[in-house]
DNA sequence: CTAATTTGACCGCG
DNA sequence: CGCGGTCAAATTAG
C-alpha cells in the first residue's frame, strides 16, 4: 500500500525540491542585488507554497498510516524523513494537547529575529492572532506568550500558537504552533503594508518593526521546523475536524511564514541534496498537479462579532492562479482528506 | 463603540 | 501540589 504512493510522492516531492530550492537561490540572488520588499514578499510565497506542498505531500504519506508518534515531516527536501525523525520527533511530549481538540500536530520553528535589541517578536506568519495569555515559564527567563486564532469563533478555527524567546538568544524566538486553522485566513495578494505585524510584539514595543522587518526578510525564519505529529491522533481527527468538503487556499496577507524559506539546511536537512540536474527541471512541473483550491464556508455559522467575516468570504481566490506560476498539482482528495494538518502556518496563503 | 491585550484566577495533568 | 495552558474580567487601543 505504500508503495505506488510512496514512488510518486518521491517522485513529485523531487520536483517540488527542486523548485524550492530554485526559488530560494532566485531569492537569494534577488536579495542581494534589489531588495524590494514586494519581490522578496512573493518569492517567499512561492518559497512557502513549495514547502507547503512538500508538507502535504509528506503529510499525506505519513497521514496514512495511523501510527502514532512514527509519522514526520520535514518541511524541505528529503523524501526520506528517517534522519528527520529526531528532529521533531518530540517537541514537548507531555500531550498538553489534550483538552480541546486533542491531538493536534504540534511543531516548532524557531524565528530569529535581527535586530540590536531584538525586542520585537517574530514576524507575522501570515495568520491573524489573537493573545490570550501570557505565563512565566519555570526557568525560563522570557514569559511564553499564547495566541490563538482571531477567527476562532467565526470560523471555529482552533488553531493556536505559543512564542517564547529564547533565554540565551533574545533574537531568537520559538514558535510552537498546535491545531489546524479551519480559518482560511485570507485576502489577496497585495499585502495591506502596515497589518501585517501585529500583536506579537506588542509585548515589548517596537514601531521600527516594520524596518525591523525588512531586515529580517533575509535572516528571519530560518531554522528548525519540527512538526510532532505523535499526538495525532488519526481516529479522532474525523470527528473533531469536519473537514467541510472545501477550502480555499488562498493568500492570507502576503506572507506565511517561510517555514525555512532561507534555511540555511542545517538540522531540517532537507533541501540540499536537490541539485541535481535543471533539465529534470522545468519539464515535469506541470506534470503535477495540486490544486489547491478548495473552499471552506460550509459550516460554522458565521456570527459577526470576533471581526471581519465578510473579509474572509469576500477574498477571492487569488492563490487559484497561484504564486506557483504554471504548476498546479492536483492532490488526490484522499490525501487530504479527514486527516490532513492544514495548519502548517501559512498554509493557505 | 468594538476589538484586542493584559493579567490573575482557574483547571487538568503529571 | 506545582506547572503549563486557558479563561475571562478589566483595561487599553483604535
Amino acid at each position: 500500500m505504500e508503495s505506488a504512493f510512496t514512488w510518486e510522492n518521491k517522485a513529485v516531492i523531487n520536483e517540488l525540491t527542486q523548485g524550492l530550492e530554485k526559488a530560494k537561490q532566485l531569492r537569494i540572488h534577488l536579495c542581494s542585488t534589489c531588495p524590494s520588499e514586494a519581490q522578496d514578499l512573493l518569492l517567499r510565497r512561492i518559497i512557502s507554497t513549495f514547502e507547503r506542498a512538500l508538507m502535504i505531500l509528506k503529510w499525506g504519506g505519513c497521514v496514512g498510516l495511523p501510527v502514532a508518534g512514527e509519522s514526520s515531516v520535514s518541511v524541505d527536501g528529503s523524501p526520506r524523513s528517517d534522519d528527520m525523525n529526531k528532529n521533531f520527533g518530540d517537541y514537548r511530549n507531555h500531550g498538553d494537547v489534550s483538552r480541546k481538540r486533542k491531538s493536534q500536530p504540534t511543531w516548532t520553528e524557531q524565528v530569529r529575529v535581527n535586530s540590536e535589541n531584538a525586542l520585537e517578536g517574530p514576524g507575522d506568519d501570515g495568520y491573524s492572532w489573537r493573545k490570550y495569555g501570557q505565563k512565566d515559564i519555570l526557568g525560563a527567563k522570557y514569559p511564553r506568550s499564547y495566541y490563538r486564532c482571531t477567527y476562532r469563533n467565526v470560523r471555529d478555527c482552533w488553531a493556536t500558537k505559543q512564542v517564547q524567546r529564547s533565554d540565551e538568544d533574545p533574537t531568537i524566538f520559538d514558535v510552537t504552533y498546535k491545531g489546524t486553522h479551519m480559518c482560511n485566513q485570507s485576502i489577496n495578494a497585495v499585502p495591506p503594508p502596515a497589518s501585517l505585524e501585529k500583536q506579537e510584539l506588542k509585548n515589548n514595543n517596537s514601531h521600527n518593526y516594520r524596518l525591523e522587518q525588512q531586515n529580517q526578510t533575509l535572516a528571519n525564519f530560518t531554522a528548525n521546523l519540527r512538526v510532532n505529529t505523535e499526538d495525532l491522533d488519526i481516529k479522532e481527527m474525523p470527528t473533531h475536524f469536519s473537514f467541510p468538503s472545501t477550502f480555499a487556499c488562498r493568500d492570507r496577507e502576503n506572507h506565511c511564514s517561510p517555514i525555512s524559506a532561507l534555511a540555511d539546511d542545517n538540522q531540517v536537512g532537507t533541501y540540499s541534496p536537490v541539485f541535481y540536474s535543471p533539465a529534470t527541471t522545468g519539464s515535469n512541473y506541470s506534470s503535477a498537479a495540486v490544486n489547491c483550491q478548495m473552499r471552506n464556508y460550509g459550516e460554522a455559522p458565521i456570527q459577526q462579532s470576533e471581526t471581519d467575516t465578510a473579509d474572509i468570504i469576500s477574498a477571492h481566490a487569488s492563490t487559484t492562479n497561484s504564486p506557483t506560476g504554471g504548476m498546479e498539482f492536483s492532490i488526490d482528495p484522499v490525501y487530504l482528506d479527514p486527516n490532513f494538518p492544514f495548519n502548517i502556518p501559512g498554509f493557505f496563503t
